[in-house]
DNA sequence: ATGCTAACTGGTCGGCCGGTCAATTATTTT
DNA sequence: AAAATAATTGACCGGCCGACCAGTTAGCAT
């Protein structure tokens, strides 16, 4: 039988060190964190990290391919789910995509970091998605749910990065007089995308 | 009568160093960039950028206030130049603020960078000039020339933040499959930011 | 049981980090 | 002209950085 209490786990070790060097990463970007800090957050030794993950550069490659791939399956989940394309799924699609970014801050947080230093690693998963969205918008336009006289791209990209924005900058705007809290920010943004996004009659 | 080729200029000398750093700071981040490199680039010593600034933080501190007194006077002016608010001017500030982002690149990361940090030294301009902003739109409302159902603040975040993340997050978006250049978003993101802001009749 | 592989540790290293200081030179003040 | 002030330099510092390595130990295959 498998011993509970067993001295050495080296996946579990790897995620330990994962899951520290994501949240310190994360907080104060790639350079401003050394491999003494990623070693005590992690609780092991910084021969161990070398070990494991060859070097810091290696180990920061590591924290941002895993948290794009659990964006990626998670987006593409939402997409799936998604039944035919109209306006109120689009709706729907934009405030499950709001609330994911909201309960991911971190993930933010990572895309914030790696779009500052011109990473592009993430590139052909994120077309993918996008190509994915355009094509879903695409769709609705043909049937007249959408207006038509927009790139698909752009209308996607458009509520993408209000979205984005909203929780990257979080710090910046929240003190902004008069601003409200996420949930009415949501909805006052809804207001005026589905307006513009809706064809007139 | 003063001398052209004077040895010493202490006010050149600050600007030198001020502009080698912001590139620097702007490219890289505060905690990536050494002395080394910012008195490499200023053509000066690392002890000269030490007595004109004190310390490197300080140093980044300048640069961050800089940007922000010049962007700060930008958009108090712009705003001051709006006439009386309705629909198309709105239009227009949009285009304006679009293309002065367009036009400094390195204010936008700029402010990326201090997003992530969690600085908030800007706030208080910054309040101020949202606050106006808002105050704007609320007129515009008033007078029926704007839908009246959403929150001033949130308008202007709305295009303030698409815009911003455009230029923050271009080397991200730039390879996604059908999306346009600068101009062609811009237009697409009126056509439905416009069309979701003015009354319906 | 015994050897092999891989996980893990502690100690250490060269290099560069931000910062300091005494000395020198240019500019201004008196 | 001389004294005071400020700009600028180069040599230098302690400390920590990422990385490495020899050695130890646990798990596993045979």
């Amino acid at each position: 039988m498998t011993n509970p209490t067993t001295t050495r786990d080296p996946d579990l070790t790897r995620l330990r060190i994962m899951d520290a060097a994501t949240d310190l990463f994360v907080a104060h970007g790639f350079s401003s964190v050394t491999m003494s800090q990623l070693a005590k957050a992690a609780g092991v030794t910084k021969s161990l990290i070398h070990h494991h993950f060859g070097s810091k550069e290696k180990l920061w490659e590591a924290v941002k391919e895993h948290a794009f791939e659990q964006y990626f399956r998670a987006q593409m989940e939402m997409l799936q789910e998604a039944g035919e394309p109209d306006a109120a799924l689009l709706r729907e699609s934009v405030v499950a995509y709001f609330h994911y970014l909201q309960a991911n801050p971190s993930a933010v947080r990572l895309f914030a970091w790696t779009h500052l230093e011109g990473d592009t690693s993430c590139g052909d998963m994120d077309a993918q998605l996008m190509g994915a969205g355009a094509e879903w918008v695409r769709q609705a336009q043909k049937r007249g749910l959408l207006r038509a006289d927009v790139n698909p791209a752009h209308l996607v990209a458009t509520f993408v990065m209000t979205c984005t924005q909203w929780f990257e900058a979080r710090c910046h705007h929240q003190h902004w007089p008069g601003m409200g809290d996420d949930e009415a920010f949501l909805d006052d943004f809804l207001k005026i995308f589905m307006e513009g996004v809706v064809p007139r009659d």
